[in-house]
DNA sequence: CACGATCGTTATGCAGCATCACAAGTAACC
DNA sequence: GGTTACTTGTGATGCTGCATAACGATCGTG
């Protein structure tokens, strides 16, 4: 039986939308990582692959932006995904120094098998806050991140 | 007047919960982050300031924990907070090993500034997405925060 | 053609977060 | 009371995320 020294008070932080944020965000991020781990992807790879199978054909540089990851960082990132035979550069038929990103049959393979994962995550949120209050919250969410 | 590439579709990205928590995670710690460093301080020093604040003469361990924060690397916050002279290390009353934290005058005087700065940030969400939605989403926040 | 801008890339640095190892101190136990 | 197991703060170290600088190849425009 230890001597119960009283909790240690946060104070204001829980009452502040950054910090709440901040927590969610690697609560969350913590069970993504746990699910993917199955299938040895990150959260930024899965973001990755997704954008390029709904445009498949865009440029690193396209890609990036709509992503918000500095060109720089994506080189290796996409090393990473054509290394494991998931997505692929091809040369770009109008600009000789874009190159053209395109998945591989296995890379929308694992896109699917990686999609019925988040559906799970996703319904156990709807489990936990209902399905309702998940809408709002989304909505909240896309309300923060614009300008 | 560049030739309109049509924008790059993020996919199913917008609908999933940790996607657009990061999003917004990293739009709201910009404003943070901004505003903050007109006194040199990261959102991690405030949150360890603001804990102490709170909490006077707790060990180093008790306010790492509290605030999610490896005990080694929380050595380095203090370190940089006591050497801004805002908090300092006692020897702790009832054991030698610990370090009671505790806030300097200035320590107080800075949390107090940064305090003000957050209400003003907090008052921004307030006036973007309405006192109740706020309120809203701080609850849903500490939902997904839990086990 | 010449010039400025863009694309992908490399190199590099800093901050966040994790693990391992350790010395000093504490607590439990027989 | 002395051995043993654990805790506390610390240092060393490595990986990842994210930023900037520089560069060659290529493009678009005047």
């Amino acid at each position: 039986m230890p001597a119960r020294t009283p909790d240690v008070d946060i104070g204001a932080l829980t009452g502040l939308i950054g910090y709440m944020l901040r927590r969610a965000q690697i609560a969350v991020f913590q069970d993504v990582f746990r699910a993917f781990a199955e299938v040895g992807i990150r959260p930024a790879q899965f973001s990755v692959l997704t954008v390029i199978a709904h445009n498949p054909g865009r440029t690193q540089s396209q890609v990036a932006a709509a992503l918000g990851i500095k060109r720089t960082n994506f080189v290796a990132l996409i090393d990473s995904l054509e290394r494991r035979g998931l997505a692929e550069r091809r040369p770009a038929p109008s600009d000789r120094r874009s190159h053209a990103l395109h998945l591989t049959e296995a890379g929308r393979m694992t896109v699917r098998r990686l999609n019925r994962m988040v559906e799970k995550l996703e319904a156990g949120m709807i489990r936990r806050i209902g399905r309702h209050r998940r809408a709002v919250l989304l909505d909240l969410l896309a309300r923060l991140s614009e300008p």
